[in-house]
RNA sequence: GCGGACGUGGCGGAAUGGUAGACGCAGCGGACUUAAAAUCCGCUUUCCAAUUGGAAGUGCGGGUUCAAGUCCCGCCGUCCGCACCA
């Protein structure tokens, strides 16, 4: 017997079982059907599944089982980017050990996204924080190593001098540090990284292939990388054999030029300080806050006169003084720029500051005097003035022609300079990859044997003080050298959670126990085809996957370069905020609205409605997955994540929205039942139901599921109107299948009400019949001067003198034209007509 | 500071340069009901007329075009990233 109401409690349940043990989702190797790699980033392990997660692996889970509707052999895994800092704060705040807390959380989590009903394959779990994962990781570092991709180097970081230990970025609020509140300094420490800059023309030359990556993350990658051609060049220090190297991409500028800078660690600065005090004194305020761009680029720019002055490589008259800045970075280009005030903002800053010549030597319009005015820059293409040979050519000629005098004179050369650094891998904390690197007074680093892997974390560690607890551990670090055999000291650096998540994608397609993975079977699984995650990780995790792919392609370990050919990054998802009297937030739980207004629930106080933002535990606006599911069902929760919003962009939770989507569950499950043959074709719900096959189809392939959804509304409702009539019965049967991807429960229920063998996961997708997806009819708008005045319906494919007569013997047009006479008369057939007066 | 995106009714949004507001939510009115819930029907950009109509309208200011939400230039606002959060 039918129930009236579908009970998504009892149907959740059953089908997520009969999948398993059905193996429904298990991605077979050797199937013959075409692949399909489905992947969302995987989750970073924090406790509980949060609604942002559910939007992610919705939209992945849709694509999924339409791809296995469509024929496709699926691969969909699951993992836990299970290393990182959380569960070293968790280990401080709450005495837990990190694993303990970290498997803990997988074990909820991964409970809780099985109540989603996703179509995962759950064989390929894995845990970035097993050895069984990182071993393999360990292994190809040390491939990477042997391959001389890695490389060790002196590297600055922020230190808390009182906590005395390294802060990651986020920890550093303000400029100080976030439990100790002491101002942070840099400090410098030898630290491993890797040669990505190695590929930095690949990576480049690359994104130029991934036609399915949207444009902006393409953009962004691009300009993170920053490939900038100009010219190297030698200024000689007066009176000294000393040369200050710089380069400049605007060498067109160089008669402009009016100060050099170097960077506080660069070698003529540290050599200066040696014995000039103030100097010195300079380069240590220098050290004074964070290391990340946009501090160093927002900080007061600040310069110390060195009293040196360098001497112009075109006019040996020109003397420039040299300057020691904060905001010259050593790790770009030589550490050292010229000044041009004039024609960059940044240096017209430093030059007013400072009581600098500003000369103009490029001009846009007429002005050409020497003598700069104003406080902005002028940055634009023009003309070049007061600059001896170069007078009258354009920036690029300039360029060129100073590019070929330094070189023909040997004081500078062409040379491409890129802002992609090397990627600086350690990390002073315990719970990551250890670095599988023994240090040996008399060998120096040395690799960990291969067979001696995996470097496993010790767990008997303590977290009561600040800092890395491997580094205090009384005897994990002691090792033999592998090489000579003598006392030495174990690497307690590990690795960025970064490295972790460069290559999952390749151990979910193949894990055996011996390696990291099987290369024929990467072969046939890679690239992954559709990848989905947020827009936050459009560089770095993104950069750092196609570096480590492309550098296990360069050592002939795989043959895949990009991992990723399809890529969608995804919105998330926000909610009100709410405020009590106190000014405190308050969660949502907390606040019930009446009317138009909010209260709160303990004492019936007015609380002030804040702004929609993203979920964050601050501001309380988080909503936990868990009891919605419970409340509602799995696909109630499933269809309000892909209705509405556009998936690239944010959406907002709210109450009546899962509510409205409770209700088309229920909507649907009533217009399931009522299937009963009565004969007869309704051409109209025909075309109706083709159209959206059709549209359907097109709008998954495109990820943009709340157009599908769109459909799928007015589907149901032409289907609610039509009367009885076996259209209608096909209609419901297949509109059944255009729902299985978004509500597989609700979908499976049906399936099975309605007599039908099988699972409707194994469904095919219905095919659309191309005869019902065309018009006979055309609706034609018809404007006069652009304004809307009319519209008429022809059948399609009139000429357009026909189409022009008919919109000028309307009512409306004539009593709109009056004795007018049309200019002209645009016709696009089928659509509209404009007449022009 | 630098790089990237986004901005359309009360809300989420739709719209190959061609009828702005599909579809959903909320709201209002009605039906059913002893009542409520559920469900069903209708209305719902704003302003003026009050039926037929008309005007304005896609963050702001310009521009291109027969025609601009869409293309171009300049602003404003919000969000993301900036290399040790993941």
């Amino acid at each position: 017997m039918r129930d009236s109401r579908f009970n998504p409690l009892a149907a959740d349940a059953r089908w997520q079982a009969r999948w398993e043990a059905d193996g429904c989702f298990r991605a077979n190797d050797a199937s013959p059907k075409p692949k399909a790699y489905i992947l969302e980033m995987f989750p970073y392990p924090s406790g509980r599944i949060h609604i942002g997660h559910v939007r992610n692996y919705t939209m992945g889970d849709v694509l999924a089982r339409y791809k296995r509707m469509n024929g496709h052999e699926v691969l969909h895994p699951m993992g836990w980017d299970a290393f990182g800092m959380p569960a070293e704060n968790a280990a401080m705040e709450k005495g837990v050990h990190p694993g303990g807390w970290t498997r803990d959380n997988i074990a909820t989590m991964r409970a809780q996204l099985k109540r989603l009903g996703f179509a995962l394959d759950w064989s390929r779990e894995l845990a970035t924080c097993e050895p069984a994962y990182y071993g393999h990781e360990q292994a190809l570092f040390l491939d990477l190593l042997d391959a001389g991709l890695v490389y060790r180097k002196e590297s600055a970081v922020n230190w808390d001098p009182v906590d005395m230990t390294v802060l990651a970025n986020e920890q550093v609020i303000d400029g100080k540090g976030w439990r100790s509140g002491a101002p942070v300094e840099k400090r410098k420490l030898s630290q491993w990284f890797l040669r990505i800059t190695d590929f930095a023309e690949e990576l480049l030359d690359g994104l130029g292939a991934l036609d399915d990556w949207p444009d902006k993350v393409r953009l962004m990658q691009e300009n993170w990388i920053g490939k900038s051609e100009g010219l190297t060049f030698r200024f000689a220090v007066a009176g000294s054999a000393e040369t200050v190297e710089v380069f400049s991409t605007r060498p067109d500028t160089i008669f402009g030029a009016s100060f050099v800078a170097v960077a506080a660690d660069h070698p003529l600065a540290q050599q200066i300080a040696a014995d000039d005090a103030d100097a010195a004194a300079f380069i240590e305020r220098c050290k004074a806050g964070g290391t990340t761009a946009a501090e160093i680029e927002t900080q007061e720019k600040l310069g110390f006169d060195t009293g040196l002055k360098a001497v112009h490589p075109l006019d040996a008259n020109l003397s420039l003084p040299i300057y020691i800045a904060n905001f010259v970075l050593m790790d770009y280009g030589s550490g050292a720029v010229m000044g041009v005030p004039a024609h960059d903002q940044r240096d017209l800053d430093f030059a007013r500051k400072y009581a600098l010549d500003v000369r103009r030597v490029v001009t846009g319009g007429d002005a050409a005097g020497a003598v700069f005015e104003g406080d902005v820059a002028f940055t634009g293409e023009g003309r070049v003035v007061n600059s001896g040979f170069l007078d009258g050519m354009d920036v690029v000629a300039a360029g060129k022609a100073v590019i070929a005098r330094a070189t023909a004179e040997n004081w500078g050369e062409a040379t491409t300079t890129w802002r992609l650094r090397d990627w600086g891998v350690s990390r002073q904390r315990y719970w990551g990859t250890p670095i599988p690197i023994i240090h040996c007074a008399a060998c120096g680093p040395v690799g960990v044997p291969r067979d001696q892997l995996p470097v496993v974390l010790p767990e008997d560690v303590d977290f009561k003080t600040p800092g890395n607890p491997l580094d205090r551990h009384p005897s994990w670090s002691r090792a033999a050298c592998p090489r000579c055999g003598g006392d030495a000291r174990r690497e307690t650096d590990t690795l960025d959670t970064f490295v972790d998540s460069s290559w999952y994608f390749l151990r979910f397609a193949s894990q055996p126990a011996d390696r990291p993975f099987d290369p024929e079977i990467v072969r046939q699984w890679l690239p992954v085809d559709q990848y989905i995650g947020g827009v936050e990780h459009a560089i770095l995790h993104l950069l750092y996957a196609r570096f480590w792919t492309r550098a296990l392609a360069r050592i002939g370990m795989i043959e895949v370069t990009e991992p990723f050919a399809g890529l969608f990054t995804q919105g998330m998802v926000t909610h009100e905020t709410y405020k009590a009297g106190d000014g405190s937030w308050l969660s949502p739980g907390e606040v019930r609205k009446t009317g138009a207004d909010y209260m709160r629930i303990e004492d019936g106080s007015p609380v002030a409605l804040g702004r929609v933002e993203k979920m964050s535990k601050s501001k309380k606006n988080t909503v936990d997955p868990e009891p919605i599911v419970d409340q509602y069902g799995a696909d109630a929760v499933r269809w309000f994540m892909l209705s509405d919003s556009p998936p690239e962009r944010d959406l907002p939770w709210t109450e009546s929205g899962i509510e409205g989507a409770w209700r088309f569950v229920q909507r649907l499950w009533r217009l399931f039942g009522e299937r009963g043959d009565n004969g007869g074709a309704d051409k109209p719900l025909a075309q109706k139901l083709h159209r959206t096959i059709a549209g359907v189809a097109e709008d998954i392939e495109a990820l943009a599921f709340n157009k599908a959804v769109a459909k799928i509304y007015e589907l149901a409702n032409a289907i609610d109107k039509a009367a009885p009539s076996a259209t209608r019965d096909d209609a419901l049967e297949t509109l059944a299948r255009l729902v299985a991807p978004m509500v597989p429960h609700l979908a499976e229920e049906a399936w099975a009400d309605m007599g039908m063998a099988g699972l409707i996961a194994d469904a095919p997708w219905p095919e659309a019949d191309p005869a019902l997806l065309v018009d006979d009819e055309a609706t034609i708008a018809i404007q006069v001067m652009g304004k809307l005045r009319d519209t008429m319906t022809l059948p399609k494919g009139q000429s357009k003198d026909a189409i022009e007569a008919a919109a000028l013997a309307r009512d409306k047009i004539v009593a709109f034209i009056g004795d007018a006479t049309p200019k002209k008369v645009i016709v696009v057939p089928d659509r509209l007509v404009n007449i022009v007066l």
